[in-house]
DNA sequence: GATTTTTTGTGAAAAAAAGTACAAAAAATG
DNA sequence: CATTTTTTGTACTTTTTTTCACAAAAAATC
């Protein structure tokens, strides 16, 4: 089992990976990745040993090697399907992020209670939430995303890990309460900006 | 200094005691706290005896105190502005936020290179990003959200610092350079949700 | 092909974070 | 008002994470 904190790693290293490939490199060195992501030399090395992801002495790691390993750990052969609860302000935008499509994830359909928002301008298909039970089986889907206000939030997550979701991503300014074999994962943007403000 | 692992739980604890606040509560014990918030009893006493803020024995934490002392470290009583760079997708749905405002945090102004988002029809004023050092330096802002494409990120960033900029939420996927006196965090929507994948 | 240089891979050490345990305080009870 | 109960606050222990240090491998040089 690896930590949230490695894993966050591994993807801070993708990026970093992928910026070096556009510049044309096929190698890195564990202290050129160390000072594009912005942690030491040794905590590289040590990541990629603990998944047996080897590089070659003096020659250092091949990047397309490592961009395997890192994407299998996340499944990026697999069928990577999510939906999104709530289409307000935040899941809008997610729907229409292009970043999340980039990287082979697909969002299968939005759900909200506004039926004014189940039109076919979205760029993806929006459904009164009543259908998540339905669509979650179709699609097999094991990851959604809550951006619903939070006094819905947890009603809302109870439904989905009703219909088989495993792993959320909870935009909610509220903690979840959910069995054992569920992850959450948080995202309150406010706490994030908010947090700025101890420095200034 | 506190580290930002600590912030981050002074913030949740936040969310947690505006909860308590709205079920009518006026103090709490660290273990209800904990609870909610998804950490010991321990972590909590330990976290708020760090910043000297007491409670009473048996007769557990002030809620209105608490709050108070956790608003302090965020300088909630000064002023807090902001500015958005990028409005596309995200920056968007930022300026639309609404728990940016409740927050007594003020979005200032966005800016894009777009021209078609110079328009009243934005719930903040949208700007050319010429005119950033004018407005940074007119409201004295401090905090910035950077959320353009990963091209301009540094170039933007460099900007940003150069206009006195202290603190930057960076929604671009890359690892930003900044002087000493710069806080940078990070937010990539898409590794938040692609971590979970692990777990699936 | 021997020597030097560079870089990985990993044990050992250090630092940071979390958990345990319990004395001290204070409210509640008898 | 003495005793019991409850909860804080913090020293101490354990665990986790990071850094240090260096042997081993391999490419480059002589």
């Amino acid at each position: 089992m690896i930590s949230h904190k490695i894993l966050k790693r591994f993807l801070l290293y993708r990026i970093c990976l992928h910026k070096f490939q556009r510049l044309g490199f096929t190698k890195v060195f564990s202290y050129n990745l160390g000072e594009e992501a912005g942690v030491t030399a040794e905590q590289v090395r040590k990541d990629f040993s603990l998944l047996g992801i080897k590089g070659s002495k003096r020659g250092g790691y091949d990047i397309e090697y490592l961009l395997l390993e890192i994407n299998n750990i996340f499944k990026q052969n697999g069928e990577r399907y999510v939906i999104i609860v709530g289409m307000g302000n935040i899941g809008q935008a997610l729907a229409n992020y292009q970043g999340f499509r980039e990287n082979k994830i697909i969002t299968v359909a939005g759900f909200d209670l506004d039926p004014s928002k189940y039109t076919r301008k979205n760029i993806i298909p929006v459904h009164h939430p009543d259908k998540i039970d339905e669509i979650v089986r179709e699609y097999g889907v094991k990851t959604a995303i809550i951006a619903v206000p939070e006094a819905a939030g947890q009603e809302v997550c109870d439904r989905l890990v009703a219909s088989g979701i495993r792993a959320v991503l909870n935009f909610s300014p509220i903690i979840l309460h959910v069995p054992e074999h569920v992850t959450v994962n948080y995202v309150n943007l406010r706490n994030e900006l908010e947090s700025l403000f101890y420095y200034t």
